[in-house]
DNA sequence: GACCATAACGGACCACGGTCCGTTTCTCAA
DNA sequence: TTGAGAAACGGACCGTGGTCCGTTATGGTC
């Protein structure tokens, strides 16, 4: 790990650039419905310069969901209770999982699209670290006697956007599915 | 709904060159290292054959993986207690997670593909809806007062293949998780 | 056996994600 | 101001999944 040397003012321009345009994109016709190459030529920018700077498509999703997730993540680590510090561990995951269905079901498609990495990227990336880490400290807290850090997954793994989507499309509708993953996780840190 | 026409001599044969091929090069390269393009010719078959035969990437996986979760599928509904019918609900669902697990273990790989159809193909499919439906059963029978529907997707949510793929590759090993899993799902449907 | 409707075939073709590498732009120090 | 080294650029290029449609095999009928 060196110095991470400041960013350079072209980069910091075209990745500005690369985010509207991706934004603009997305909103007028659909995540999936947009190309890289599209995304590239609405920014006035070559196509290497979108993976140079985010590595792939997922990326992209990421880089964009990014400052909606800094904002629950800052909740969690130091806003009011129930999210922030200071509620039974219930009430705090509770909290967690309503805020963050909120979040998942007004960008479904792109976090579909930031979790589509062929490869298990999705489990390694920093939010997915931190939601993971938030939750097993609390199951710790909850239920001792469970394998926090397993578990953990296991309450994160319905938050998959793949599912969630599949779950809207086959009518479920978003109160309904908050409800039954607090009634099931309540259930399942209730000793 | 019309008759099923009885399939054509040809087609036959080629379906069974295409799956064999596919056997031999996922057991040789890894699943991820081979092409739609080498399986058809290893076949002695055009690309389209294949795709024509099975949809897509993913439904030549679910084809292969068909025999074995056909067995799965039959000992749940018809086979002796726990995983057949006669056993309380929870055993029953233990016995189902930890035979499935075992079965997602054994081919990560042809899971992860299988569950790759960008849409959201992987829960309209025929197994997932089994397993599902036999789920929300178990759940309906244990716990009444839950969503079963809703609850039984939650169930299934951990049987991720990417998830646990990337769970292996951070040191998780397969009893660890089955243990864990068994452990959050009694606690679920323990009232 | 000849014929026909129909289903299956197969490979050229396309779009897309991702890589590569010669060219351009930036930064900073002298 | 300038020059050198590093960093970023960008578009040609590649492999892959998936489609299309003219060609060919199949199996029932007379």
């Amino acid at each position: 790990m060196g110095e991470p040397r400041p960013e350079r003012a072209d980069a910091r321009r075209n990745r500005l650039k690369v985010l509207e345009a991706a934004e603009r994109l997305f909103a007028e016709h659909g995540v999936k419905n947009v190309s890289v190459d599209a995304i590239a030529l609405e920014a006035g920018v070559g196509k290497g310069t979108v993976f140079r700077r985010f590595g792939d498509r997922a990326g992209l999703a990421v880089a964009l969901l990014d400052e909606r997730e800094v904002e629950l993540q800052g909740k969690l680590l130091s806003g009011p209770p129930p999210l922030g510090p200071g509620a039974p561990a219930i009430d705090r995951v509770t909290a967690f999982l309503t805020a963050y269905t909120e979040l998942l079901d007004r960008h479904v498609e792109l976090f579909a699209d930031s979790e589509n990495a062929s490869d298990g990227a999705r489990y390694r990336i920093g939010s997915y670290r931190l939601w993971h880490r938030h939750i097993a400290i609390l199951v710790e807290e909850a239920r001792p006697d469970l394998d926090a850090d397993y578990t953990a997954h296991v309450i994160l793994a319905p938050l998959a956007a793949d599912l969630h989507q599949a779950l809207r499309e086959e009518g479920f509708d978003l109160p309904r599915m908050q409800a039954g993953l607090v009634a099931a996780v309540t259930a399942l840190l209730t000793a």
